[in-house]
DNA sequence: CGTTAGCTTGATTATGGTCAAAGTGGGTGG
DNA sequence: CCACCCACTTTGACCATAATCAAGCTAACG
């Protein structure tokens, strides 16, 4: 269990039996989360961090007037806050989507962890840069594509995160976010989003059932899309030397 | 002239003299680089990484039909892309935007540093973190606000960051985007740029002079665009213990 | 079963894109 | 020094994409 917890770290840092045994020391107490529970508030002070193991978690960032923007979509695997630990105050809130089992890094403890294990350090900071990759295809998205494309790439992005971790089978994944949830991560109304469901499905590129997302040619969503998955560095371990 | 060099990094580290002397020598040639010249291009593997002294530089994705997308701009003090020390292959390009002056940080260079010195480490991730929250930021623009919102929080943001380094005046700062590049930062047409500028400035909130942005009243501005600076972390120093 | 959240549809409006043409001004070469 | 050039800005007419509003539908859940 302790090991499946960290599958990401893992692909991605090629830990010690040292390094492993200091991260697992690091992590404080597991908790069980129920859906749509907010578990830290957009601009507050944060003093730990939150490894998903299952479930999914959303990022989101509110204005004034209630207009919410989606920033963050996490599956398990993902630090859904990792950034808190040197940010400190966040700019973003974190909510969970379906109900969570995380575990929690306090911050003291990754200083210690980043004091002394330099290669796992590396390895953290290299998850925060994919966060911010997946940031930057979300810009793109939301500056270049058009309302089906947008969506189109969401769904790839999500198998291909979801296949890393094992959650996601060959032709389809579980999508557990409502249309207006969507809208809110594509920038879009929730009218706008159902409209753009219904192109994907008409133009036979993608099927959904219930919240599963089916696709069978994938290539071709790729294609429609433009999607590139490098962003995702999904096989890519930070070298040790 | 390398404490000025230095003066982001230092504003969020508070370096020993230790550290400073090995970020110092970590550093390898300075090169002066040609405005409009692509330093590195999207989907490159970099083995160095570029600190900004003077200029502007801007990172930007494409799609395969040409159309383009800006994902940060960045400015003295910046490193422009810091992030390719890990993720080594990038899903965006860095280009010059004005004739910049700037120093390169080979990656061995930086292994050796994060392997030494965790503090500093640490002071370097906050950078990439910030730019993340830079990302978030724009994100929430381009999937909440208006196209003059969006304009006025961009002159906000960059008004902030200039004034971090010295390089913004009371009421003004100098911009160096034409209105096409800033609709390739904004996800707009440069038609529609320019009639969101017309819009600031017919509500007398905006003025311009050649490429100066010229604001009177701030506080009406970060009302109108919604703006917070937290995001940013101005002043913020990574603590040391 | 009734309630409710989420999905779907239609009609209308608004925001922003496209295309084309006409200004403007700084820089360069004759 | 002037005239031309070119990049950038501005304008207008028209079109496309997406938002809004309102109502009806569906299915899961207590």
């Amino acid at each position: 269990m302790p090991g499946a917890l960290f599958k990401r770290i893992e692909r991605h840092g090629a830990l010690s039996e040292h390094e492993r045994r200091a991260l697992l020391d690091a992590a404080s107490r597991r908790r069980e989360i129920p859906a749509k529970h907010e578990l830290v508030a957009e601009g507050n002070v944060s003093s730990e961090s939150t490894l998903i193991v299952e479930g999914f978690a959303l990022r989101q960032k509110t204005l004034e007037d209630g207009r919410r923007q989606i920033t963050a979509i996490h599956v398990p695997g993902d630090f859904a806050d990792l950034h808190s630990f040197l940010l400190k105050k966040l700019d973003d809130g974190v909510e969970t989507l379906t109900a969570c089992k995380v575990v929690m890094f306090p911050h003291e403890n990754l200083k210690k962890l980043s004091d002394d294990f330099p290669h796992l350090t590396r390895v953290l900071w290299f998850m925060t840069l994919v966060d911010a990759a997946i940031h930057r295809a979300w810009i793109m998205g939301m500056g270049a594509l058009s309302a089906p494309e947008r969506l189109a790439h969401l769904f790839c992005e999500l198998k291909d995160r979801l296949t890393q971790v094992g959650l996601a089978q060959a032709d389809r994944f579980r999508l557990p976010l409502t249309q207006s949830e969507l809208g809110d991560v594509l920038g879009l109304s929730a009218v706008h989003v159902n409209r753009s469901f219904q192109q994907l499905r008409m133009d036979g590129i993608v099927q959904t059932d219930k919240r599963d997302i089916i696709v069978s040619d994938w290539d071709e969503l790729r294609r429609f899309a433009d999607y590139n998955p490098d962003y995702l560095h999904l096989n890519q371990t930070v070298e040790r030397d």
